[in-house]
RNA sequence: GCCGCGUUGGUCAAUCGGUUAAGACGCAUCCCUUUCACGGAUGAAUGACGGGUUCGAUUCCCGUACGCGGUACCA
């Protein structure tokens, strides 16, 4: 029982998002976020978020924080991160630099890796010299590595004095000649490469700093990681990771890896860009980002007017799928039924319209006090100030079914507050006629007159009106709607007219009765 | 070029050898509603191709095609 236990602890699940701090984060990015949270929670295990900032020259300032109120926003908070801390800090590469250079070193001694001392120059002239129609990139690998400047080619007391003398250069791995190397991924299953078809990558650059793959497997070893997901992208080199795993002697502590498959652009093929989004008029990023190098301005789906519960659960279900049918789910429920190998293997277009249905779904069954911060922050930004919040969670509930963005609320229900400015008068002018503008000048006096101004006795006042006018109630709905909406949309026109109260109702005949006149 | 991974309606997708091949989005028609929506009903639309294995393949295997990813001192 005590093995058990123990056997328990020691496999607690430990999964981290490391992204590079480089831009706004993608839609895809997110999703792995998603994925990493599900899989923690689902197995009462950590959520780690580790800044990948190895490379100086596309760091982004800003970036990281960013990432960070995503994660917030999206309710997928990390137990562990550069701000949050943790029993593994520092959570940033950049801070961790000098514990990688011990690993590549040790794995230079055990003649795993090796010194190169090629400039860029060296390198560019050794792929153009050997470029050929059947290998148009060639590689730093077993093959040439024999005839490039390395500690493999060059005297021993050679390469002391290169190092000795401060000559700028790199550690890369040594790859064998012909080796299978096969893992299980958890979506995927069997998966294997051959060593010789590929390079032997950077482990450490001349900088000090450490290349993706040397980082990802000290980090994951470091921070306990017991399962690692990250996009499809990376399959192509898990080869060397893996082997990794294997010569710095951590072979037994290796997660469990699983790539994900990647999010497509809707029309034609290929990884969904921001540019995609642009070109389609669609948000790629979460939230709104502005390159603070170029200035450029992208905008983001908490911007565009998602509901995070319904962001999280449409990227959720862009390549997974709990097999009942049911689409619309709480993190919660997501987190109770999410499993890997229930993940696609092939890659999913991302479908606007589909995201926009998940929205509106999230919209129409929330209750409208969720919504209402929401909504106010929408009405102020279009200089609608508002006094009583419980007049606006009443218009929410009559509104919000025929809202698919929080932004829609705007349209759907400004004239719940303001006087229309302009009516759609081409709607009702074609049968207007003398009858009705009588109608309408008597209607005026009758609801002045009622005591009770709820729907139901408006209602009963403007059909009575109508019999006695012996015109019929349906002719007289529209121009009605007209004048207190301004447009043919909205909830029943009687509840409005409740709504905005006696005096405005009166004030908006009138002027609609001018405008047709008028017009 | 080479290596790897994929491929069920327009899109997301179920199926874990035997089904009339679910469901959802979108689309169309109808009902409800004398607005717009919501809701309800109906419909059109799918296994890339060729070989095997099998009594039986969408499902397993092999090819081909196509697509994507990788092929950096970027992640």
């Amino acid at each position: 029982m005590k093995l058990f236990i123990f056997a328990a602890m020691s496999t607690k699940v430990r999964v981290r998002f490391a992204p590079s701090p480089t831009g706004g984060l993608h839609l895809g990015g997110v999703r792995t976020v998603l994925y990493n949270y599900l899989f923690a929670r689902h197995h009462g295990g950590e959520f780690v978020l580790r800044i990948e900032d190895t490379d100086q020259a596309r760091f982004v300032p800003g970036a990281e924080e960013y990432i960070l109120e995503c994660l917030r926003w999206c309710g997928l908070e990390p137990d562990e991160s550069p701000v949050h801390g943790g029993p593994f800090a520092p959570y940033r590469q950049s801070e961790r630099k000098e514990i990688y250079r011990e690993y590549a070193e040790k794995l230079v001694a055990s003649g795993r890796a090796y010194y190169a001392f090629d400039t860029p120059e060296e390198l560019e002239a050794m792929r153009s010299t050997y470029k050929s129609e059947e290998n148009p990139s060639p590689q730093y690998d077993h093959r040439l590595r024999g005839k490039m400047k390395n500690s493999l080619t060059l005297g021993e007391s050679e390469v002391k004095k290169l190092i000795a003398d401060g000559v700028p250069h790199v550690i890369r791995i040594n790859l064998p000649e012909n080796e299978t190397v096969s893992f299980t991924d958890m979506i995927r299953g069997e998966v294997s490469f051959n060593t010789a078809t590929v390079d032997d990558k950077v482990l450490l650059k001349h900088d000090g700093m450490p290349t993706y793959h040397l980082a990802v497997v000290v980090d994951d070893y470091q921070m306990k990681i017991t399962h690692a997901f990250r996009g499809e992208e990376w399959l192509p080199s898990a080869p060397v990771h893996i082997l990794l795993w294997d010569y710095l002697g951590w072979k037994e502590s290796m997660p469990q890896w699983a790539h994900l498959p990647l999010i497509l652009k809707p029309d034609g093929n290929g990884k969904l860009s921001k540019r995609d989004g642009d070109r389609l008029g669609f948000p790629v990023f979460a939230m709104n980002w502005k390159d603070p190098r170029s200035n450029d301005f992208t905008q983001g789906f908490r911007e565009r007017g998602f509901l995070p519960e319904a962001f999280v659960n449409l990227l959720a279900l862009l390549g997974w799928n709990d097999g009942s049918g049911t689409e619309i789910f709480t993190l919660e429920e997501l987190t109770a039924r999410f499993s890997m190998d229930r993940v696609h293997k092939g890659g999913a277009k991302f479908d606007y319209e589909k995201a926009k249905w998940f929205n509106h779904e999230w919209i129409k069954h929330a209750p409208a006090e969720r919504l209402l911060p929401d909504v106010k922050k929408v009405l102020e930004q279009n200089n609608i100030s508002v006094a009583d919040d419980s007049y606006v969670v009443r218009v929410i509930d009559m509104v919000k079914e025929r809202c698919t963005l929080l932004t829609d609320f705007y349209e759907q229900s400004a004239f719940f507050f303001n006087t229309p400015s302009t009516l759609e008068t081409g709607a009702v002018l074609p049968k207007w006629n003398a009858d009705k503008e009588v109608f309408f000048r008597e209607l005026t006096g009758r609801l002045d007159a009622l005591t009770d101004w709820s729907a139901a006795e408006i209602e009963t006042a403007f059909k009575s009106l109508a019999a006695e006018k012996n015109i019929k109630v349906g002719e007289l709905q529209l121009p009605f709607r007209i004048m207190l909406v301004g447009g043919k949309f909205g909830p029943a026109v009687f509840e409005i007219a409740s709504m905005i109260g006696a005096g405005e109702t009166v004030k908006r005949i009138n002027a609609g009765l001018q405008q047709l006149a008028v017009s």
